[in-house]
DNA sequence: CGTATATTTAGACATCTGTCTAAATATATA
DNA sequence: TATATATTTAGACAGATGTCTAAATATACG
């Protein structure tokens, strides 16, 4: 399964990894392509892409010298399915507490 | 109109919060009666309430002695769409509002 | 007015976060 | 093997965050 609801929402609160996310939606890419889109050294990058990863927001794959990011959608599914719930009327189980998977 | 999408996403990304969100998804409540379901101090949960209000995904009315907090569910739905957007393949909502709103 | 109740603000403090530079690791290729 | 390229890790550092206690503010009521 996935990662804990924290890491990911914890992932999602930074502009920079949203905006990693939101281009990697178009494709895959490598560490290298990625960096040349964002304004700020590619180890503090590397560090975005570990907080991703414990997310498990996204996904690498080595590919020679390079290392591959995709986007894992599930995992942005599930924190939609998150907020939709908080949306959506809440009738649970029967006025029971719903387990916060933090 | 809402604040920041960086200010909603940060909000998001402390379970406090979204305990608390989740818990006025059910219906408004005083700061006292959240304060009961919560164990840290009034004084922490009125800081989370100041994050919560800066993103205005809860407004406030004073009732009384007390103050009624309610959740803003148009917030929600638009972090909602944010990450639906992610997902969808990049179709351009009309507007052409593109830019990351951080 | 004076006191009780409800909530927020102020100040302090430890921890977390995002960034950087420098160094280390991994792979490719001459 | 030696060297170049790609990426990550290590260590440092300023600033943000979550928490607390104590004090301040706002309203209600005798």
């Amino acid at each position: 399964m996935s990662a804990t609801q924290q890491s990911v929402f914890k992932a999602l609160a930074d502009p920079t990894r949203r905006a990693i996310i939101k281009s990697l939606q178009r494709g895959s890419q490598t560490a290298g392509e990625l960096a040349e889109s964002f304004p700020i050294s590619r180890a503090s990058l590397s560090h975005h892409f570990n907080t991703l990863k414990a997310a498990d927001l996204v996904r690498t794959e080595r590919r020679g010298q390079h290392i591959v990011y995709s986007l894992n959608a599930t995992v942005v599914e599930e924190a939609t399915a998150v907020l939709l719930d908080v949306l959506g009327g809440g009738r649970r189980g029967k006025g029971g507490r719903e387990k916060e998977t933090s």
